[in-house]
DNA sequence: CGATCTTTTGAAAGCTTTCAATCCAAGTGG
DNA sequence: CCACTTGGATTGAAAGCTTTCAAAAGATCG
C-alpha cells in the first residue's frame, strides 16, 4: 500500500481546520462556531447505529471502536479510530455503525451545522474532508484483503505493523506497541477468536519477532521479518 | 444496513453534475468541460496501483472489479462498480487498486483539473462527492462484516441479496439477477475459493431458495428466505 | 489473599481449502 | 452436423487451519 500522498502534502488537514480556533471554537473564515466536549468512560457509546447524525466528532483524547453487528450478536470492527480521527464525518444522515470507546475518551462535538458552514465558506476545507474520506476508504480496502485473504498469523503481523506505522507517523517509537484494546477487541476486528489471536502472538514471541512485557504491551524486535509475516513472505 | 437517507435525498447526486453536459462535456455553471471516453475489452485494466491519478472515472456501460493483490498472488475484489459509479473518486495522489473490466466497459474520463473546477465552481457538487465516498465507506464496513464474521454460505447469499437490491434501485426484477463475473471473481470478492462458492450456489438451489438457469443467471425464489440465509437467521 | 476477569494453552470438532476428476457450454474444424 | 477442444463450473475426498470446548495461568481489585 502506498504511504505517499501526492495529493494531500500541499493540502491541510481537516484537523488543520479544526485545531485552528481557541477551545471549544472552531475558526471559520474570520468567525467562530462553538463546538461542545464530551467525555465517555471506558466502554461508553458515543452513538449507535440508526441515531439521527447530528455531529461529527474529533477524538481529542482515547481510542475508539466502530463497529457493526449480525442479529446473533457476531461483532466486526471496522475501524479503531485515535486522537485526532475524525468519527462520523461519512455523512449519510443515519449512523450506519456504532462507535464504542474502548478507555477513557474525550471528543469534540461539531455540529452538522458548523460542518455544512465549513464547507461553504472555507475554501480547503471540504477538499481536506473529501481526503480523510478517501484514505479512510483506501485503508478499509486493505482492511479487506486482510480479513479476506490473509491467514491468521498474517493477520496478527498486519495489525501490529498497523500499529507500529502510527507510531512513526505520530514520531513515537515504533518498536513499543501499545494495545488499547482487549484480545477480544483485536478478533473481532482480524475476524478471529480471542484463543486464535492468542496463539498467534504466541507464535510470533516464539519465532522471535516480537515479546510481550505485558498482555498490552508489544516490543517488536525485527520490523523486517513482521512485515515478511504480514504479507505471507515467510512461513 | 440503512438504505434511507435523510442526508442525500435532498441533495443532487454526482450522476447529477456528470451527466447534464452534452455528451463529451460536463456543464459547470455556464461553461463546459471535455471530458474522453474510453473502451475496455473484457479484462483489461483501466488502471493498476501505483499509477499516477490522471483522472477520475464513470462508468458508463460493463462492469469493473477493484481489486488489491498480495505479493504471492491471492487477489482480494474490493468491489464491482456498475454503469454510474465513480472510480478514483478516492483521490489520493496515486491509485492504491487496480480496476479491471469484468466485460467490454466503456467509460468518461474526467480530468482531476475538471473535477477540481467542479469542485471550486459547483455548489453542491463537493457535497455531492462526500455522499458518495461516504456510501462507498459505508458499504465497504459491510463488506468487511460479511468477510470476517459470516460463513460461506452467509457470504454468497449476501451477495446474491446485494445484486438483487441493486435491481431494485435500478428498476430490474429483483428476482432475476445477472452475474457478469465468473466463479472466481466472485470467490475473490467473498474471501473463498471458486468450489466454496460453487458449492454453496448448490446448497441455495437445494434448500429451493434459488435456482441456476445458466452459471450467470439466478433466480431468486424466495427473497425472505436469502435475507435470512444472509445474516445466518436460517441454517 | 480470595474472587473475578482476561489471557493462554490443550484437544477435539468443524468448516473451508486443496487436490483431483467430471461435467457442461461454447467454439472449431473435419 | 458432429466429434473434438477448451475454459469454466461442479462434485468428491482428504488435508489443513480455525474454532469450539475446556482448563490452567495471570492479572486486577477490593
Amino acid at each position: 500500500m502506498l504511504t505517499t500522498n501526492l495529493n494531500t502534502a500541499s493540502t491541510p488537514s481537516v484537523a488543520h481546520f479544526l485545531n485552528s480556533g481557541t477551545p471549544g471554537q472552531i475558526k471559520i473564515g474570520h468567525s467562530f462556531t462553538t463546538t461542545g466536549e464530551k467525555a465517555l468512560e471506558s466502554h461508553e457509546h458515543l452513538f449507535v447505529a440508526g441515531d439521527a447524525q447530528s455531529h461529527v466528532y474529533q477524538i481529542l483524547e482515547g481510542v475508539i471502536s466502530v463497529y457493526e453487528l449480525l442479529p446473533d450478536g457476531r461483532r466486526q470492527i471496522a475501524t479503531f479510530c485515535y486522537p485526532g480521527d475524525l468519527i462520523g464525518a461519512d455523512r449519510i444522515g443515519r449512523f450506519a455503525h456504532n462507535a464504542e470507546s474502548l478507555c477513557k475518551v474525550r471528543v469534540r462535538c461539531i455540529p452538522l451545522k458548523a460542518m455544512d458552514r465549513l464547507i461553504a465558506t472555507e475554501p480547503g476545507f471540504s477538499q481536506a474532508l473529501l481526503n480523510a474520506l478517501s484514505t479512510e476508504l483506501a485503508e478499509t480496502r486493505d482492511q479487506l484483503l486482510s480479513l479476506g485473504r490473509k491467514s491468521a498469523r498474517e493477520k496478527v503481523a498486519t495489525f501490529l505493523l498497523r500499529i507500529s506505522r502510527r507510531n512513526e507517523r505520530e514520531g513515537v517509537d515504533e518498536t513499543q506497541l501499545h494495545l488499547p484494546m482487549t484480545r477480544s477487541e483485536i478478533a473481532d476486528y482480524l475476524g478471529l477468536t480471542i484463543e486464535t489471536v492468542s496463539r498467534n502472538f504466541t507464535k510470533l514471541k516464539k519465532a522471535g519477532v516480537i515479546s510481550l512485557p505485558s498482555s498490552s504491551q508489544v516490543e517488536v524486535h525485527d520490523l523486517d521479518r513482521l512485515e515478511a509475516f504480514a504479507d505471507g513472505g515467510e512461513h
